[in-house]
This record gives C-alpha cells, sequence and structure tokens, in this order.
DNA sequence: CCATGTGAATTGCTTCACAGCA
DNA sequence: TGCTGTGAAGCAATTCACATGG
C-alpha cells in the first residue's frame, strides 16, 4: 500500500475522521469530498487525493457512505486496536490531562502516571495512582505502553524519553519546550502553546504590514 | 520585506526563538545555523534560508550574535509589543490554562476570562475574575484583547468565536475539536491533543507495515 | 448526470552548492 | 579559512481537469 504518507496528509485524515464521527453520531449516510472538505478546512480534491493513497472508499456520483468510510480511517489511523499511555511529569499539565478524563474519553487507556516528586507519588488523579521513576521500566512492559505523555520540566524532558523509549514506548507526545531526540523508528509530536501564540502574534503583526504597504501602494 | 512567509517557516521560527532565549540566558555569546539547526530538529541550510526571508543577521566566518539575533526574531514575530489574550471557556482545558500562570510567564497578558455557566462567574482562577459572557464585547474593548482562546465544548466554540472576532480579537487559539470559520485577515491555529495522539498512532501502526514488507521482500 | 479517482500541471518548499565576505 | 546568504536544482505537495463508472 502507500508508500510514504507525509505529516499533513495524516493530520488531515484525523480531522475528517474527527467529522466522519460527528456525522455517523447524527446518522446521516452520505457525504462527498466537498462535504468533508467543507467541514475540515481544506478542497474536494484534496480529500479525494488523501484517501486514494490508501484506496478507493466511495461511489462514483455518490460520494462517500459515512460510516464505512469512518471504520477505514479508524483501521488505516491503527485506532481499531486499544493503546496504552503513560504520563510522564504530574505537574499543571500532566495533572490537567489526567484529571480531564481525557484519554479514556478519547478511547486511550491511561496505563500510568509517574513523578519525580515523593510528594506527588501516591496521588490520585482522575483514577490513576502516581508511581515513582523507579517503576517505570517494570510498569512499562508488564502494561504494554506503547505512548509515553512527557510533561516534565523542560531539563529532565529528554532523560525521560530515552527512559521511555528504552523501556518499550514507540511513540512520544511532547509537551516540553525542547526538541527531544529518540532514535529513528520512534514516532514523535511536540505540542507548545507557546509556539502556536507565537505564531498567531506573528500573523497578525504581518497583515499589519501587508495593510501597510497597501496604504502606500495607493498613495 | 517578506512577501509571503509560511507558516512551517513561522513555526521554525519561533524554536529558533526558544533556543535563542535559552543560549542568551546561558549567556552563550555565538551561534551558527548549524548550532541552531541541530538544536530545533532541522538543516543549516534551513536555518539560513528562514532568515534570509527577513535579512542578513549574521557574519560570514563567525556565525550569529545569540542575543542580537534573538531581539531580531523577537521583532519579526511581533513580540516586542504586549498582547492581551482573553479565554473563553473555563471548563478543564481553560481553567488549566489560566490555573498554570501560563500567559504571564510567557509575555501575554490574560485580560480576561468567560463562562457561560453562572456557577463560575465570579469565581478567581489564578488572579483572573471569572466574568459572564453578557461583558464581553464590553471589556473586549476596553482592555484591547486581541487574542482569544477558545475553550468552550464544540457546541458553543463557533458562536464564541464569531463574538470575539466582532469585539475586536485579530486571532484566535481553537482548542475546541471543530474547525471554525473566520473572516480572513483574522488569524487562527488549533490545537487538539487526539489529533496529535491519532497521528502517533497512524506512524506505529504504519511502521509496523513498513517492517511487514521487509520482511516479506527477505524472503 | 454527478462525484469519484487519478495522471498531469503547477505551485511551493527544501536542499544543494558556491560566491562573497569577515 | 569558515560560515553566511542566495540563486538554481530537486523534490514534494497541491490543484487541475477529465475519463470513468454508478
Amino acid at each position: 500500500m502507500a508508500r510514504k504518507i507525509s505529516d499533513s496528509t495524516v493530520r488531515r485524515l484525523s480531522r475528517y475522521l474527527r467529522r466522519l464521527r460527528a456525522l455517523d453520531r447524527r446518522e446521516q449516510k452520505v457525504v462527498s469530498s466537498r462535504g468533508l472538505a467543507e467541514a475540515t478546512g481544506t478542497t474536494a480534491a484534496q480529500v479525494r487525493k488523501d484517501l486514494s493513497h490508501f484506496g478507493s472508499f466511495g461511489k462514483r456520483g455518490q460520494g462517500y457512505d459515512v460510516h464505512d468510510l469512518r471504520v477505514q480511517l479508524e483501521e488505516i489511523l491503527g485506532l481499531t486496536r486499544r493503546w496504552s499511555v503513560a504520563v510522564l511529569g504530574v505537574g499543571k499539565i500532566g495533572s490537567a490531562l489526567l484529571g480531564y478524563g481525557f484519554f479514556t474519553e478519547r478511547g486511550f487507556d491511561v496505563a500510568a502516571a509517574f513523578d519525580a516528586d515523593p510528594a506527588k507519588v501516591g496521588l490520585d488523579l482522575g483514577g490513576v495512582r502516581v508511581q515513582p521513576l523507579s517503576e517505570l521500566e517494570q510498569t512499562f512492559s508488564d502494561r504494554g505502553v506503547s505512548i509515553a505523555i512527557i510533561a516534565t520540566p523542560v531539563e529532565a524532558a529528554q532523560e525521560m524519553a530515552t527512559r521511555a523509549v528504552r523501556a518499550g514506548a514507540r511513540a512520544v507526545l511532547n509537551f516540553a519546550p525542547v526538541k527531544l531526540n529518540v532514535p529513528s523508528g520512534v514516532a514523535m509530536r511536540e505540542m507548545d502553546v507557546t509556539l502556536e501564540l507565537e505564531g498567531l502574534c506573528y500573523m497578525v503583526t504581518a497583515a499589519g504590514h501587508v495593510a501597510d504597504r497597501l496604504a502606500d501602494d495607493i498613495e
């Protein structure tokens, strides 16, 4: 099947799936590439091209069966199995994620949470007991943790990621504002609110400059 | 100056800045494009190309002055002015952001927080008093809010975004898992943990398939 | 007739490679 | 000499446009 699928394609697939789930809940039966495109901020051609990398799922002249396509996309994204995640660091972000009940809600199993601070060990956060770091390796292998969420301070992030990967994690979601190095073959994504906010500042500022230039041109 | 700068370039600029701030704190004086590239996960050529869109900031044969470049990037990204943000919806995510003291720490002013739930109005979250939605328009204009953070449930997100923009917001950071429509000229970014997690699942799953194929080839 | 699936055309981003300057 | 700044080349992603089939 598909040789190399780009990150942006995968992100769009997730968005299509998000939309399909909503439509499926509302029991809408059929959707066109156009319909999906409008609800996800892209173009109809893009939707069709993205899907075409994995097969052909639609009926010419009609569109896509909502439920079918939903199932297909879940299959493609690998969401038909259960995934165990562990949260490393239960400071502000880590405990927010756990308290939220976020993972369970979205179909991920929270297998464990860890923190270096003895004061936090033993706490119950959203039904998960915080464990000491010393138990990391054993717990990862016992519970088959494959996704590690790094929510530690910057200083600890790289070490935690390295340990998680050694202990069997195949993917890392990093909330610490540093670049982490992981062996090739380990998947890695970063989330950083500051980065997004700064991006917005740039856009607003740059839009202002463009407006200035237009004003100049008119003079 | 620069005509159209791509989103990915802007994201990288933010990363360079993040790194430069760390180096500046440690009083490192000079950094090469290579040095920046390694710490931010890109290539030296990419760093130089990105910067070249805005001018030439380095000294040939030496590299870049850390502090200088930091200031230049802050200027480019529009971070030399103060930005007022408002948080719309103080459920799990909204209150986590406020409680974190996140924005103030990173140089953004939290001007206000709003919620539709009367039970939440009046609460003090991280030093910000939660206001009723009826005060949104007045507060946005009084306090010059230019960035709206949408942290409401999906159902309310579009309406809140529309109101925020009408009330003067020039940028929207959306935590609700829906595509929001805003007038052109308004900057918009989305953050969704689920999207990132699903991306990781795909990568791990697809890596498995690749391994299968390789194994097949060997047979 | 309508919307998909897809090669071909295009646009845009990244990488290369080297001239230019401290 | 060493590292920047930058056109040109190479590559990847998006868009176009149409043949295809329900």
